[in-house]
DNA sequence: GCCAACGTTGGC
DNA sequence: GCCAACGTTGGC
């Protein structure tokens, strides 16, 4: 079992919109970066525990818990001349983009805000700091002890 | 809005 | 393959 955190910016598809989808569960699409895609393709598995994360908002941070339901398939979105995620360059039987569900464990109480990460000596050397623009990143079980033992 | 840190594209 | 130009992400 692998430990992920997702980032979705919250005007477009934040935790609350996951916590009133149907089963509270979604298809986690728009991964449009290879090295996320690659995360997403070959090493995220079912039953994976992922951290929410709000981005490019007013306090961007981790907002809850989610797990994963269902494990990589080709995105039906890039083949949509009509989408937004739409590839020209990708086909059926060639995808290039990939999805997974997931499914919401918990809602934080309270956001846990980025800012507050930063101040964690132990979490300084977190991915997520080191490469700022990936928006599939894996975490060690010692950083997603840490993060939860900091929610209010 | 600014800017750093990437990633992508396209000419050569 | 190199590199400049451009685009995107995301914090501030």
């Amino acid at each position: 079992m692998n430990y992920w955190l997702f980032k979705s910016e919250p005007d477009v598809y934040g935790i609350d919109a996951l916590a009133s989808e149907p089963n509270q569960q979604c298809r986690w699409d728009g991964v449009r970066n290879y090295q996320a895609r690659n995360h997403l393709r070959d090493d995220v598995i079912v039953g994976d525990q992922v951290l929410f994360y709000h981005s490019s908002c007013g306090t961007p941070g981790v907002a809850g818990i989610m797990e994963v339901v269902k494990a990589a398939y080709s995105d039906p979105a890039q083949l949509d001349p009509e989408n937004g995620y739409y590839d020209p360059k990708a086909t059926a039987d060639n995808p290039r983009w990939y999805v997974v569900d997931v499914k919401l464990v918990r809602k934080f109480s309270r956001l846990l805000p980025l800012s507050k990460l930063k101040k964690q000596p132990s979490l300084a050397g977190m991915q997520l700091f080191k490469q700022g623009r990936l928006s599939v990143v894996p975490l060690t079980k010692t950083e997603w002890l840490m993060i939860l033992s900091l929610e209010e």
